[in-house]
DNA sequence: CCTTTGTCTGTAATCGTTTACTCATCGACC
DNA sequence: GGTCGATGAGTAAACGATTACAGACAAAGG
């Protein structure tokens, strides 16, 4: 039936024409285009006109088949929706804007066979470089990888084969324990995100483990409330972590929003922050200095590792090739939510 | 000097080695790429073995240079940096994802200049649709989107001329102040994120003004506090507006980021919500609901957006052409952060 | 004055697909 | 049994840029 839907004629103005007008030829205008000092005046300004005057656009795809340059990144994130990675994403779409680079952006809504099919639509589109989140990943993405640069956010690990840009998330959480240790809490509890296929989560509870081990203490399966990343997965928690006997003094979230909903709850249940919990989150999200009281928290240094992927990337595509990941330190900030255990009668 | 960099030899398979392991055309291949059902089950399997065992994946530049579909839709956002447009964003792609189409994402800061720029870029990029926020772009933006599909989105006018999918934001903003007119409140103040070059602040604004003086009140300019998003700006929005006199007993805010910071201010500053004061805020995030007391906002359909936005660009793509906006309908949610004014003398 | 060197332009091949055409085959229908 | 249509496969020409390569020309050096 409709058989002449593809019909559109005009698909713009080419290269070729305006060669035509500036009266020289194509490689002259496609020199204008990329390498403007090594064409004479004279002919630069033919060019330009002519391309004013048509309005011309140079069409990516060509440029793009020719050229093997895309000026395109992509990155795959677990997904948008908690503001936990629109801050690095944000960073780093800004400094490749300020390299013409432009981005892709697909999630994986924490699934790991999603997050490879999508890594793949990504490769296929003909991204010069892949952002990706944490460095859990299918061997088969790892495989799809071989001639695509990419690096590894949110995650840092010395003897990786990946590279990467970001910190340890382990070692993050253990600093946590051990000031919370150190205000005297020996009973704890975690609310963390889903652990199967997230490493940062899974770190994150390991670092937690590892430390109280370090002080004979222990972090036991039960007090670990593992759901998905909302700040009603953190009021659940509360409530779930206050039905263990003996209850924890010390809450650590897996993430800022996960905290908000725990100290939402604690308020909501009368239950006093820091004198009878003591909470951390993790990310230093905006909000968690306006909380109430405010959030101790871990400040991951988010705009600093899109920006430092963006720099990653984009130096591998210019050629340098002996690139390190590059590691970033955490920052524990110490506000209101945390305080020295209650008094062991006072349970 | 680096003169051999570009000598990458192997740029991957080609469809054409796909074609001759399977002994077939390349216009076979094509086809079972393309239109599967209309080739011969013995050649298609061959060909879907040749490209299993080559690894074969296809060059996305060159399908879009002859086909005219790069399979790529863009969006320009102000900002990734309050989650206010994550929600959106997430569901577009989504979306999109579910039809094999990959996301463009590029901010423009609030710079209606740097929102051209970024979406002439996309479209040299070869975007086969454009989302965009709001309704108020440079013409040039306009004359540049002559031949590609767009949206605006986050933004209803019925008499527009360019196809939208959003609400009203001025009717939003209309129907809060008489809620509040109801509540006896008469002395109003607003904090607003900046107005200049952003049409959903200017007509939230505007929605508030129009309400009250349908009630012979008014909404003078210094009532209104007008700051880039963020808490902080709520918080000294809300410090603002207390030095007026007499000062508002309602604070309209342009979004609930700014109405967080309002609300922790006044906690801070001792002041009672709602009883001395109430605040509304905008959009229903996720903590809307979770602060103390719970946030009273304007929900906004940001998930239905993003999905009809990315529908209505696909059917566009897809021939049928007589498309319309689609009105959505944001919905006042009354929790408790406000309440009847305080009686006049207790002022 | 001739050669050498360097700089700038133009010609034309090329990137990896899709697709308009052509041709062959086969079944159905008259 | 011949013709017509439909269907499927192959050939080769695009799509719009970039870029080896070669040629033209000028400046510099002997």
């Amino acid at each position: 039936m409709s058989k002449r839907l593809q019909t559109k004629v005009g698909r713009g103005i080419t290269l070729l024409q305006v060669a035509r007008r500036a009266e020289c030829s194509t490689a002259s205008v496609s020199r204008v285009l990329n390498d403007p000092e090594h064409v004479t005046p004279d002919i630069r300004a033919r060019v330009e006109e002519a391309m004013r005057d048509l309005g011309y656009m140079p069409n990516g795809a060509a440029r793009a088949l020719r050229s093997l340059r895309s000026r395109i990144m992509g990155i795959v994130i677990p997904t948008l929706n908690h503001a936990i990675y629109a801050g690095m994403v944000e960073a780093l779409q800004q400094r490749l804007a300020g390299s013409e680079y432009s981005l892709l952006v697909a999630t994986s809504e924490y699934d790991l066979t999603r997050e490879e099919q999508q890594a793949r639509l990504l490769v296929e589109r003909g991204v010069e470089g892949l952002v990706l989140v944490g460095d859990n990943h299918r061997p088969e993405l790892y495989r799809l990888l071989d001639r695509t640069p990419y690096v590894n956010t949110y995650v840092y690990k010395a003897d990786s084969d990946h590279p990467c840009v970001g910190f340890d998330n382990r070692r993050a959480t253990f600093e946590i324990t051990e000031f919370l240790v150190g205000l005297g809490h020996c009973r704890f509890g975690m609310i963390s995100a889903v652990t199967a296929g997230n490493d940062r989560a899974s770190d994150r509870v390991a670092g937690v483990r590892a430390a109280l081990e370090t002080y004979n203490l222990s972090l036991p399966p039960e007090a670990v409330y593992e759901r998905p990343y909302s700040i009603l997965s953190g009021r659940e928690g509360v409530r779930y972590l206050r039905t263990l006997t003996p209850s924890p003094t010390a809450i650590i979230c897996g993430n800022d929003v996960l905290a908000m909903g725990a100290l939402a709850e604690c308020r909501a249940a009368g239950i006093s922050v820091p004198d009878e919990i003591s909470l951390v989150g993790f990310d230093n999200l905006e909000f968690a200095a306006h909380l109430d009281p405010p959030l101790t928290t871990m400040e991951v240094p988010a705009a600093e590792m899109g920006a430092r992927a963006a720099d990653f990337l984009l130096s591998q595509v210019s050629g340098k090739l002996d690139l390190h990941s590059v590691h970033l330190e955490p920052n524990l900030i110490v506000r209101r939510t945390t305080g020295r255990a209650p008094l062991p009668d006072s349970r």
